[in-house]
DNA sequence: GAGTTTGAAACT
DNA sequence: CAGTTTCAAACTC
């Protein structure tokens, strides 16, 4: 179970008035369960390494559920795609699909408010005033945009400017929703701009309420799958806060009514069946100029009042697969088409998830729409971003999504309340951007997908994005060596790899070494990097302050690199080596092995720890020429210090990785990806994998060790991790989805998400 | 861009 | 589990 909690036992510093919110703690103290399972679609790797997830869930609907959650935004992010506008009589279908999504969205939640409140049948939710979804909808895209729309700002991200309150709903939104976010950039980069369009039109007091009711939303649908009971307990507490925001609760409710009252069902109806799909709006919708800004307030409402359910879900999961590898359910999905009947309205029960993509990925393949159609697959998300980061803004946005995605359920789970540290992490996300100088800022309105090889040639090069391109010669990409692989992610055209089965076409092979390769170590697609929280309650204050913020899990065993390259995967990683590392003569400017902090150790040395080599060895007192011999008596000298974490945490931010210019984020941090992420992103999270959580790291941390799997507990003490060990005896700490790569960004914020795991033990049987 | 170095991953 | 080989990224020129 495990894999997250969370429940944020100890915050040390309140990011932001949600948390100290009822609702934030509400929202913590929902079961860990759920986010788990948000994290794993999120991200790339891990959906794909659990087969198990399922055992984490109570029921399958209530995965469905979450899913159908997610493919609901992404619509909504659809519908302000030019793509409805577009003359292409291809993009019918795809106009189609997301005005019915869309449509969805408001149905359901209209049904849900009128069934949860009067037990009204489903149908009965046309009654109910769509203004507030639809304009809900709407809104989230833009509330992104807003909140990440600038990655190229600094650490203050556009929504400085409003409200407090709206930029916090806004991040909030964006790391509840990143799914959507993403998949809607992904699928449709053009829809950025429009998204764009709505943002800078939509008045501030609008995108206030609607961040909120976005956020609570969001919330909500993290929480659908919690029992009704959690619903309402969250909804009580909601209300009961302090929050000024007005409508949030009525937002809130709506939502949650929604969610638990579509269970799905509506999703396993057939479009056709469906009464309430209707052409004729859906016509609608794609004639709305998504530059409008109010969608919502402008359009009635009733017009969008289309549901089909089965084309959200599928436009979700949609979303959702191309940025993963979703091995497991590679195969049921592959079974649902060989069946035939897969119509795509026909539901599985058992995978529910599939049907719906499937369907989703039949009438969008034929979309004119290139990046749509590109690979139907999976894994397209984080290599997107990958590719972009460099280029384009709109990559930005998209990693932000990404990131947010891959720890997204789990961060999202987590708080709402947190959107102050939305907006952190959405300023993370930008000074991940900003690491890499080579980072031009391209507009969103550049599509990614259209890139041409050169650029994401060029882009391999500078960007310190996850992107994952790999180039691989014997491997077939189906090993680890493959960083695509590795990261849970397809490879893609920028890879220049030769004789690869790390594609869609081959997904049962991938999905079959992936398997494999778990087998042999479970933590194998787990995010290399750890962060872990910064004080571990069990080590004294001392150990508290040094939070060796993050950890490559296994360590490294560097012998000529002194840590001091990329070879080193902790230097990689952006973290500092630690007493797992096998490592000689460790330089590595993130910390120390030596530095590590032993428990026990105190050492005001952390504090000196510096942050690059050249510091470092200053403070050292070293030469560097001397610091070989000097690294090798550190242990001696600074025995103890162990700590400072602290300092390190700190320092680090402050510093730049070194390879931020030309480097690539470190693998672990796709992890998004994927696995990397990025529980994921992809990020990750190749990923960009995933990047975002930097803010969902915060709450992992002070996870209770009883709801944290023995697994991630180890992060909670710098000295566990060193414990920790993969069934291959390996030492493995805590899977941890970072999204980035460079812990030294973000200085001052704590961002550890302490790893979920990605694999199957997580699960209860764990 | 080719060649070298490096260390993780894979293999024995 | 240790040692070796393979591999591809990182790095150098």
């Amino acid at each position: 179970m495990a894999m997250d909690t969370p429940e944020k036992t100890q915050i040390t510093s309140p990011l932001s008035k949600f948390e100290d919110s009822p609702v934030f703690n509400y929202i913590n103290s929902l079961s860990p369960i759920k986010p788990v399972k948000s994290i794993n679609i999120a991200q790339t790797f891990h959906s794909l390494s659990f087969a198990s997830l399922p055992s984490v869930f109570t029921s399958p609907h209530v995965n469905s559920h979450k899913e159908t959650r997610f493919l609901k935004r992404h619509n909504y992010v659809d519908l302000s795609k030019p793509e409805f506008s577009s003359e292409n009589g291809n993009e019918v279908c795809n106009d189609e699909g997301l005005a019915v999504d869309a449509a969805q969205l408001y149905d359901n939640s209209t049904e849900l408010q009128e069934n949860f409140d009067s037990g009204v049948s489903i149908r009965d939710g046309s009654v109910e005033p769509p203004g507030e979804h639809l304009k809900f909808t709407i809104e989230l895209p833009r509330t992104l945009k807003y909140d990440c729309g600038s990655p190229d700002s600094d650490q203050t991200p556009r929504c400085g400017t409003q409200a407090d309150i709206v930029s916090k709903s806004a991040g909030t939104i964006a790391s509840l929703a990143p799914l959507t976010n993403v998949a809607s950039h992904k699928d449709s980069p053009e829809g950025q701009v429009h998204l764009a369009g709505l943002y800078k039109t939509d008045s501030k007091k609008e995108a206030t309420e609607c961040d909120w009711e976005n956020l609570i939303s969001d919330a909500s649908d993290l929480f659908i799958f919690n029992s009704p009971i959690d619903a309402d307990g969250f909804k009580e507490l909601f209300q009961k806060s302090p929050n000024p925001v007005v409508g949030f609760c009525t937002s809130f409710n709506e939502v949650r009514k929604m969610q638990i009252v579509n269970p799905f069902g509506p999703g396993e109806q057939n479009e056709k069946e469906d009464p309430f799909t209707q052409p004729g709006e859906t016509i609608e919708l794609t004639q709305m100029d998504p530059t409008h800004d109010n969608l919502a307030a402008n359009e009635d409402p009733d017009k969008y009042i289309i549901s089909n359910p089965s084309k959200a879900v599928s436009n979700l999961h949609r979303g959702m697969r191309r940025r993963c590898l979703d091995f497991e359910k590679v195969g049921a999905r592959r079974k649902n088409i060989e069946d035939g009947s897969s119509s795509g309205s026909v539901v599985v029960q058992s995978d529910e998830k599939i049907t719906y993509e499937n369907t989703q990925l039949v009438p969008f393949k034929p979309s004119s729409d290139s990046s749509r159609c590109i690979l139907p697959g999976i894994g397209l998300h984080l290599n997107a971003l990958a590719i972009n980061a460099k280029d384009s803004k709109k990559i930005k946005h998209e990693t932000f999504s990404s990131s947010v995605t891959l720890s997204g359920s789990a961060a999202s789970f987590h708080s709402p309340t947190s959107g102050q540290e939305l907006d952190e992490s959405l300023t993370l996300v930008s000074a991940e951007r900003d690491m890499d100088p080579n980072d031009n800022v391209v507009p969103f309105v550049e599509d990614f997908s259209q890139t041409s090889p050169k650029k994401k040639r060029r882009r391999l090069e500078g960007e310190a994005e996850a992107c994952k391109r790999c180039n691989c010669k014997k491997s077939k990409c189906l090993k680890l060596y493959c960083e695509c692989f590795a990261a849970g992610v397809y490879c893609i055209e920028p890879c220049a790899c030769q004789d690869c089965f790390n594609k869609p076409i081959h997904e049962d092979t991938v999905l079959a070494t992936r398997k494999q390769i778990e087998s042999r170590n479970p933590l194998a697609f787990a995010p290399k990097v750890i962060r872990s929280s910064e004080p571990a309650p069990e080590i004294g204050d001392e150990s508290s302050k040094t939070p060796a913020s993050a950890r490559h899990k296994r360590g490294c065993n560097c012998k000529k690199s002194s840590c001091l390259k990329k070879y080193c995967e902790c230097y990689q990683g952006g973290v500092g080596c630690s007493l797992n590392c096998r490592c000689e003569g460790c330089k590595n400017a993130f910390g120390r092995k030596d530095d590590f902090p032993n428990l026990g150790s105190a050492s005001v040395e952390m504090e000196d720890e510096p942050e690059d080599e050249t510091e470092a060895s200053e403070k050292n007192g070293v030469d560097k020429t001397l610091q070989k011999t000097e690294i090798q008596n550190n242990d001696e000298h600074h025995p103890h210090s162990a700590l400072p974490t602290t300092p390190l945490r700190f320092s680090r931010p402050l510093v730049q990785l070194p390879f931020s210019s030309k480097g690539k984020p470190p693998r672990s941090f796709l992890g998004v990806g994927s696995s990397s992420g990025l529980y994921t992103g992809q990020r990750y999270g190749k990923q960009n994998f995933l990047r975002p959580q930097w803010k969902f790291e915060k709450q992992f941390q002070n996870v209770p060790d009883d709801e944290i799997p023995e697994i991630l507990r180890e992060n909670h003490s710098p000295s566990s991790g060193i414990k920790t060990s993969s069934p291959n005896s390996k030492r493995v700490s805590p899977p941890q989805s970072n999204l980035e790569p460079s812990p030294g960004r973000r200085s001052g914020r704590k961002l550890i998400l302490q790893s979920i795991p990605s694999f199957p033990s997580l699960t209860p049987h764990h």
